[in-house]
DNA sequence: TATATTATTTTTGTATACAGAATGCCCGCA
DNA sequence: TGCGGGCATTCTGTATACAAAAATAATATA
């Protein structure tokens, strides 16, 4: 576990900053989006100390804020794991980000400002490039950024931190159920047209929603979200059969 | 502030039930809800030990999850607060809520089984009842009850879970900016039409979406969300004027 | 009197110690 | 070989101690 992040640890230390629960929160997130920490994986809290020199109070309070942040499992008296969102879960979270982002796209459209406009379009095209290179983390890393924009830039920032959550699950399953034969889980042209839906005048808000609507859609559907073994529920299996 | 809490800590204690964070992390919710701890009241970690004779180490765990509920404002190196929205957040919030709980109402349309159709039958009369007798923290609890019951049902049970997020935010901002003239926030006819438009067959989702729409937006109309002084921000206001 | 500065008190941040629960191992037994 | 009970280990739950930061009170000074 200690591998890759002894030496972000010990760039954090130099740099000055103080190891505290918010640093170990954002690398473990990074790590599980990464797949740098698969699905299941435990999470001691002495262990996690050790790594990132501090005691366990600190990695406690950040395996709470993980736990709300759905990244991870903490029930009482069990080792903290990586949290592996069942398929079910899956598709229900993309719906709920497709009501989500579709709104806030909807609320977006025709109001996007002049630097908002060229960061999305900059973004967009170093997605492109890193594609065409065959660069996968950077494709996602930009990607990531443009969903990340619009989370931003809500104007209902209710709705935006909502987003914002939502991003970070669906990533989560994405790197969990991508088809192993399948190399990117890239929409060519669909990021484009997005922006192009966005630009439209402020009478065109449903053309937004349905860009992205269709966008994620589309992106699900590049899952492989068939039913596992791990998916058939026991209890209704057996439902009466044990004699209680 | 150890008013209330003395006798319902010592039957926790009676009932042989260990006091934990979740206990805390209830009773606060329940007592901001209810008003009894004002908005910008201090939370010192000490004396809410005290109060429920636990450590600060629980009732850090405690206030970390209050915090990630938007319940109570946690910032480094201070006491923790109970979080006073703010109009527009409030908006913003009320906004969020019609979105999600339409979408569940959507989905639950025509669905509902034989039971949680008689349940929620069975709130809305209690709760005219208690309207009709001038019970309101009784009509408030069996109002949420209603509310509450349709994100336990949900079938997205992402979506549910938002919303029952969603259903907290607004019942504080609504205890907040509550019309200090208007004794009750009770919309007659507003549930039963509710119960009507979701008994409709799977045909009409869109009347129970709109039902719950136009029954939110009725209940943000009740509240008062003119702009106050403390709105103001002072950074526009004195823009340019500060020689920096 | 108003203001700046220092001292005191509160309160949080972090580490650590010990008790209790969960897990896994090992050995005995059929 | 397969299975079950008891023991050891691991890990979390909670309380507590000390340091650092913030808030408050007090004091000196112009």
């Amino acid at each position: 576990m200690s591998s890759a992040w002894q030496e972000e640890v010990a760039a954090a230390a130099r740099a000055g900053n103080r190891i505290s629960d918010r640093f170990i929160v954002d690398q473990v997130r990074r790590a599980v989006l990464m797949q740098r920490l698969p699905p299941g994986t435990r999470l001691p809290e002495v262990t996690l100390g050790e790594v990132f020199g501090v005691s366990r109070s600190v990695v406690r309070k950040a395996l709470t804020r993980l736990a709300s942040e759905h990244v991870v499992d903490q029930r009482p008296n069990q080792v903290a794991r990586v949290r592996a969102p069942s398929i079910e879960e899956t598709r229900e979270t993309f719906a709920a980000r497709r009501l989500v982002e579709g709104e806030v796209a909807a609320l977006l459209a025709g109001g996007l400002d002049t630097v908002t406009a060229a960061r999305l379009e900059r973004e967009i095209e170093r997605e492109i490039e890193a594609h065409e290179r065959g660069d996968e983390p950077a494709r996602i890393e930009h990607s990531l950024a443009i969903h990340h924009l619009l989370a931003d830039q809500s104007p209902n920032r209710v709705l935006g931190t909502m987003l914002t959550d939502l991003i970070l699950r669906t990533s989560i399953v994405i790197a969990l159920y991508k088809r192993p034969n399948l190399g990117t889980c890239y929409l060519k042209g669909d990021h484009p047209s997005l922006l192009a839906a966005l630009r439209q005048g402020k009478d065109d808000a449903e053309g937004a929603r349905e860009a992205i609507v269709a966008h994620l859609a589309s992106l699900e559907a590049l899952l492989d979200l068939g039913l596992r073994e791990e998916e058939t529920d026991l209890h209704s299996i057996f439902a009466g059969v044990a004699t209680s």
